[in-house]
DNA sequence: TCAAAAGTGTTCGGTGTACACCCATGT
DNA sequence: ACATGGGTGTACACCGAACACTTTTGA
């Protein structure tokens, strides 16, 4: 039986960064092809000889320049056949964070430019990719409730009202300080250090840090990470 | 820019069903190619002009004779580079559900044969299959909890120890039955039919029915689906 | 001494959990 | 009358939600 089939793969990369207060995505603009003068997601062809999961790494690398903390498969989007003008493309969508949106940004080989755009200050994107985003920013926001992604966002030593508002923020709510320094202590995953941050207005505050080893133990004991707030 | 990739895309669906106190696949074996004679998942290549989503409906057609009652996207495999020995493809994987699995079996155009099979007891799998069943287990199973996807594995009309028992194996835990029945009822989305199950032993058992209209309007209202027993 | 943010404890109501008894049928 | 599965109710412990005060610094 032949097969021919006209159908390109291509992995896009969503990528989430904090920083003073605000959920960040990253966004590139290409110098060349159809994409150049747009805004869009950093992504790119899957080669022949390479794994999914390094196109992607690939991708990250060549157009910003950046490595990063977390990366899982989101979606693949191949239901509208004429997402891309030119000719049919499947994307395979990875969701991706970062801690810090301080990092040195390289629009490298491919990219013109490479950018942090708060959520809620969004250019026009390329193709579906506000779509994509979107399917993203769920999957954030669910998985935030029930892993412990949150510390991807976040240096590895960070303050307990970092930590606060980045749940505030993504999830949109208000949450109430104390349960939610109580909750996040319980757990016994998250370490105060003998550091403070930087002098600002009010009683200094201490630096704490995610223990990963505790919770992978914790994990294998049948343990579940889970904030969710009314 | 030209792109010269040699990869093809193919579609897979993991069908559930649920029949005397089973949780079954959908297993097929088909009449040529490389496939003859090995019992691998329901599937087969994306057609240049159709969507994932009808590809997998058709293959569910043509291959089984059959319309699920739900499905959803699950998993895109694609880091094997050598997951099929010919050449490259990616399988982008689909979770689907049936109720009762005493609906005919029309093994169509191009299967041999389509059977059921309890998930304890299958037999050896074509390719990363088996991994592809064991991704779709776990999707099952924590989906069951925070969904109301165990209905469509169900009649219209059903026991109420019938779901008892879908939720016991699933999730291979003992769930007390008086605790599980008062949660499903408190959440008043399943209503009893002035109907009674088939004569068994013991007192007559009266028939329920999922009331997704319900359901739905209730999720609007920032409603949720929760069954997580000890 | 005042403002500003960090850090701590208590009360209350709801809900998950464990558990025991009655009901309706066929034999 | 008895075996078999269906159907109901209660008591307790724990946890999430609401909420107020003290502490430590800089100005």
């Amino acid at each position: 039986m032949e097969i021919v089939q006209n159908i390109k793969i291509a992995v896009d990369a969503i990528v989430f960064g904090y920083s003073e207060n605000k959920l960040n995505v990253l966004l590139i603009k290409q110098k060349f092809g159809i994409l150049k003068n747009q805004w869009a997601l950093v992504g790119g062809f899957v080669k022949n000889e390479e794994t999914l999961f390094e196109a992607v790494n690939r991708e990250l690398l060549e157009e910003a320049g950046i490595k990063v903390n977390y990366l899982e498969q989101l979606f693949t989007f191949g239901d509208d056949i004429n997402r891309d003008p030119r000719f049919r493309v499947i994307s395979i969508a990875y969701f991706a964070l970062v801690n810090s949106t301080k990092l040195i940004l390289t629009a490298d080989t491919d990219a013109e430019d490479a950018k942090w755009f708060p959520i809620n200050e969004l250019p026009t994107l390329a193709f579906d990719h506000l779509e994509i985003l979107q399917t993203a920013k769920e999957r954030l926001q669910s998985k935030l409730t029930y892993q412990p992604i949150g510390f991807d966002l976040l240096s590895k030593e960070f303050l307990f009202s970092d930590l606060e508002n980045l749940y505030c923020i993504i999830l949109e709510k208000e949450i109430d300080r104390r349960n939610f320094r109580k909750k996040i202590l319980s757990f016994g995953i998250v370490e105060e250090t003998n550091k403070y941050g930087l002098k600002t207005k009010g009683r200094p505050a201490k630096l704490y840090k995610f223990n990963k080893l505790k919770y992978n133990k914790l994990l294998k004991e049948g343990f579940l990470f889970d904030i969710n707030f009314a």
